[in-house]
DNA sequence: GCGCGACTAGGCGGG
DNA sequence: CTAGTCGCGC
């Protein structure tokens, strides 16, 4: 287990320390970098020889660890920057790291270290050794980086390939399982001799077609980017030598979310110097659907025996009720390291629990709390932040910020480079970059106006030419158009060939317009030869909001500068293909409340937390409950995003949650969630749902009032669902106290309220309001 | 081959 | 609800 008596020890530490140039230099930068740091802390940053391993728990400086490492690592030990690897989980983290250390280096900037995603590190592998990668792996420089959306349509076309029905297998499901394999490094033969169903048998048969696609696309998805390095460093041992040599240092943050490809990569990487320095949380591993292996940092241990363990599990980013609530939520999962965060910061305003009747009322209680702290000035927009599970949760709280004119910004939701006219344009740049990729071709052909005519069956008879001719798609249509000789022509006959000819055309002459204008003036070639900007109507809605996203993307193309674009094009398509959600999220003060997933909000911290729908099925969602497959790692899953919502809160939090919801169109009655069950009481201040403060409450108190209805009291705990008097559903057997026993039949909302028809067995139908009705719920055995 | 309305199935998270 | 598909008339 874990050698906290000797690694937690400060006073060890100089023992086991070996002289450093820090003792002979008594370096002022040293001093520098040191003060202010926990004994903790400190020992991550200066345990500079061999493994480490550093679990953070949330708010415990883990980003200052980093940033002082590196800074310490170049200013006091003089490691050259190109020496050092550092691995975030976003391209923001990877900024803001850099902004900070230049900081700490009196503004110098920070040359040569590599510091990236893993994607971004893994594309960067491969543009570096074009010649190889290209003799060994057969990928060509100018590959194309597939989306989720561009793998679904190569697994389409992989389903029609093998003489499947696309409609009959699922595609997103297919794209779901043959990533999960790649990141699991289990290649397409292997897959086949795994497989056990025939489900699995026509997954390995699809995941091998898949593959051969890409290859003939010259495209890599996002796994490729971490798997080919792999593969080239296989294929070419010299390579991987040489990288092992070179980075002396490599560092890697979340590393509880890092999956087999990555762990493979950075432990070949780290074979040479074993300066490996991971940075994680166990209990914030939340990335599991993406095959995260949890085990990566649990079993770092066993991995290097000789990795020094550094707990940081002081907390300075929120209040102590946040603190101990987060942490009584986080430790009923079993999975998990025991350990318990701490703080020294003061107790703070108790956690405000609110119930409300529906999703559209819970954002107005949001929204006017929002409101209500930025009057008093207790706050400003930029506090606060709004986090939920699902992106659909988003729209009702936009609404009701947008109502009282709060300003707002929403990070995630359908993603900027995802937007169809976006797609379009840049399924256009792709095509012409890297002629093989198919999925921008047919994108080009089937969505954009000089596509018209040219249906199914003639982009079949191309296919099938350049199957015959192995050329590419795109060759076709210009070998139709006359732009380039080929002994044979695809047959296409009237409206399709004259349709074929203007493709063809169209893109020879952006080809050649590519070699010497730069982006921007490709940008308006391309909306106007394509016939996509005459094919928006400037009075449409919708088309005026796509014509906005698109002048935004020009605008971005401005800033890539004003060489030809033949030669900014690869990198500003690498870039749009590797960016998140959370790297467009801008906290330097806009006036903007945030509203954000819980997966994007890893790693970030707002004053004023609000965790909206913090209810069953939601928080967990349903598919981790559902009894058919009842799976207690993905529950303990959703219980660590619960945890890593709860403690991006510095000063306040707010957990909502509506007692009925319509998801998808449909009505529903939900239940609070179960993990609040975890926090105690005393941590609580428990609003009731007439929205005012009720005396007492400010005390701090439970509002005993609604204990018995509302939410559960701590009696009533026990692990056991609990019912309230809020949560009536049709078909509940009931006791109330005059008319006894009875079935619910029907529930009407009212204002604030619920209406509920109960069939007495002794008294006959009734109706009556809930939260007057003292009624019990009592379950069949009559209890 | 296109454009329209009707229908249904999924239903979460994201580099 | 909403994206994707189906079936129809043109």
């Amino acid at each position: 287990m874990l050698n906290s008596g000797t690694t937690h020890n400060a006073g060890r530490l100089t023992l086991r320390s070996r002289p450093t140039p820090l003792d002979s230099i008594a370096s002022a930068a040293a001093t520098e970098l040191l003060t202010g740091l926990n004994d903790a802390q400190r020992e991550a940053v200066l345990a500079v020889d061999g493994p480490v391993l550093v679990v953070a728990g949330p708010g415990s400086g883990k980003t200052r660890v980093l940033t002082h490492r590196i800074a310490y690592l170049m200013e006091v030990l003089h490691v050259p920057g190109d020496r050092i690897l550092a691995v975030t989980f976003t391209n923001k983290a990877a900024r803001e790291m850099r902004t900070r250390i230049e900081k700490l280096r009196q503004g110098r900037p920070l040359d040569g270290v590599v510091m990236g995603t893993f994607h971004a590190f893994g594309a960067r592998l491969l543009r570096e050794n074009p010649g190889v990668v290209a003799d060994r792996l057969g990928i060509l420089p100018q590959f194309s980086i597939y989306d989720d959306g561009d793998q679904v349509e190569t697994v389409k076309a992989a389903l029609k390939s093998v003489g499947l029905d696309p409609k009959l297998y699922q595609p997103r499901r297919l794209r779901a399982r043959i990533s999960a394999a790649k990141s699991q490094l289990i290649p397409p033969d292997e897959a086949r001799n795994l497989a056990a169903t025939y489900d699995e048998e026509v997954i390995a048969r699809v995941y091998a077609e898949y593959e051969r696609l890409l290859r003939r696309a010259n495209a890599l998805d996002f796994d490729d980017l971490l798997t080919q390095p792999i593969n080239l460093f296989e294929a070419a041992p010299f390579l991987l030598e040489r990288y092992q040599e070179r980075f002396l240092h490599i560092l890697v943050d979340e590393y509880q979310d890092t999956n087999r490809v990555q762990y493979v990569l950075v432990s070949a990487l780290a074979e040479r110097h074993r300066n490996l320095f991971v940075v994680g949380d166990p209990d914030q591993s939340i990335y599991g659907w993406r095959q995260a292996d949890i085990r990566n940092i649990l079993d770092f241990e066993k991995d290097y025996p000789d990795a020094r363990q550094i707990h940081l599990e002081l907390n300075y980013r929120s209040t102590a009720r946040i603190v101990e609530a987060a942490d009584r939520v986080i430790r009923e999962n079993v999975a998990r390291i025991d350990r318990r965060l701490r703080t020294d910061n003061d107790d703070g305003e108790p956690i405000v629990l609110r119930e409300l009747s529906d999703q559209s009322h819970e954002a107005q209680f949001i929204a006017d709390e929002v409101r209500r702290m930025v009057e008093l000035g207790d706050a400003i927009y930029d506090d606060a932040a709004v986090m939920y599970r699902t992106t659909a949760q988003s729209r009702a709280i936009e609404e009701a910020l947008r109502f009282r004119g709060i300003p707002y910004q929403v990070i995630g939701g359908v993603r900027f480079y995802e937007r169809k006219e976006i797609k379009d344009f840049l399924a256009t740049l792709r095509l012409l970059h890297n002629p093989s990729d198919t999925v921008a071709l047919e994108r080009v052909v089937g969505n954009l106006p000089i596509g018209r005519g040219l249906g199914p069956r003639a982009l079949e008879t191309i296919r099938a030419w350049a199957a015959a001719e192995r050329a590419t798609m795109l060759d076709g249509f210009l070998t139709i158009a006359g732009a380039i000789h080929n002994d044979s022509v695809p047959v296409l006959a009237g409206a399709s060939k004259s349709a074929a000819q203007r493709v063809g055309s169209v893109i020879a002459g952006l080809r050649e317009l590519a070699e010497d204008t730069p982006l921007t003036g490709l940008f308006d070639a391309i909306v106007e030869r394509t016939g996509y900007g005459a094919s928006l109507d400037r009075t449409e809605e919708e088309d005026l909001d796509r014509w906005a996203n698109l002048l935004e993307l020009r605008s971005e193309l401005e800033r890539v500068g004003d060489a030809p674009a033949r030669d900014t094009i690869a990198a500003y398509l690498e870039r749009v293909a590797l960016v998140a959600d959370v790297d467009s999220l801008e906290l330097d003060e806009r006036g903007r409340v945030t509203l954000i997933t819980l997966h994007s909000a890893k790693g970030l911290e707002f004053p004023v937390v609000f965790v909206a729908g913090v209810e069953e099925g939601l928080l967990p969602i349903s598919r981790a409950v559902e009894s058919e497959h009842l799976r207690p790692e993905e529950l303990e899953e959703e219980r660590r995003l619960f945890y890593v919502g709860m403690t991006r809160a510095e000063r306040l939090l707010y957990l909502t949650y509506a007692s009925s919801r319509a998801t998808y169109g449909r009505f529903g009655y939900s239940v609070p969630s179960r993990f609040l069950q975890s926090i105690p009481d005393h941590l609580l201040r428990t609003l009731g749902r007439r929205g005012a403060l009720r005396p007492g409450a400010a005390m701090g108190l439970r509002d005993k009032a609604r204990s018995d209805s509302a939410y559960p009291t701590a009696a009533s705990r026990g692990g056991t669902p609990v019912v309230t008097a809020t949560t009536y559903i049709p078909g509940q057997k009931v006791f109330h106290p005059k008319f006894g026993e009875g079935t619910v039949t029907e529930i009407t909302e009212r204002r604030d309220d619920q209406e509920v028809a109960v069939d007495f067995v002794r008294h006959g139908a009734k109706r009556l309001l809930a939260s007057l009705a003292a009624m019990d719920v009592i379950d069949h055995d009559g209890h």
